[in-house]
DNA sequence: TTTAGTAATAGTAACTATTACTATTTAAAT
DNA sequence: ATTTAAATAGTAATAGTTACTATTACTAAA
């Protein structure tokens, strides 16, 4: 993948920020650098740099979010607000579980607790 | 909520199926039955059969899924051939782990595993 | 260094899933 | 039966995302 600063400020966008952005939010902020920059050209880096394991593609409803974490990681969403925070889950053991419990070999987990956050609880 | 036969049918096919299936799979075995409903019938009484708690709505990566089963459950999912399965996981004491360990309150836990089903491992 | 090759881009068009709109139909209460 | 409002079919509109294309710009080799 040749360099290009277009994927390498988004990029920084990404993974500078905890707010789990949708390719809007993304473009709005590298607007701020590169004003000329095409909706097309977030789209397309955002899915590279996922494809690359740079960064994780989220599904909040309907809406498509990206996650500069790309450490092992669960998700808490608060019903109000909407935030989503990363949280850390360990010791569930959850994949030895479904293996000896399901016909199933599992690769990866995602869970997602929806709720109150602290300012709405 | 006034019955109809629109209506009735949607529920009928969306609870009679293990397949989570999309709006567009929905229209398609209504129209078994009702030749000439409208697709924008087919959202319509998806979303409020989901309002009423008759129905839960899944997000299958970008893809909306239906789900009849709406008795608290997680879901599996083959990398391979895409099937979703329906699993339960007791005991996992999740709630109360978040509860005590994060300062939010939880209400609702989804859980996805990506894997290989039993036809693809 | 130039140059040649090709990946990446900006701008725009196209596509797809979903919702909104509107005239008509229909359930069901009076 | 008449009335009333919910529901419908059909269509238009919207939003998010991808595809297309002429042009630009990395980068490796001459």
């Amino acid at each position: 993948m040749r360099y290009s600063f277009q994927r390498d400020t988004i990029k920084n966008i990404v993974v500078g920020t905890k707010c789990h952005p949708t390719a809007d939010w993304v473009y709005n902020e590298v607007r701020k650098i590169i004003p000329n920059i095409s909706l097309g050209t977030v789209y397309r880096n955002l899915n590279q740099l996922h494809k690359k394991g740079l960064l994780k593609i989220i599904q909040d409803g309907p809406n498509t979010r990206y996650d500069g974490n790309i450490h092992s990681h669960h998700h808490l969403k608060c019903s109000d607000c909407g935030e989503i925070t990363d949280i850390n889950l360990q010791n569930l053991n959850l994949k030895e579980k479904i293996k000896s419990k399901f016909d199933f070999d599992p690769s990866d987990i995602e869970i997602t607790i929806m709720g109150k956050c602290n300012k709405h609880s």
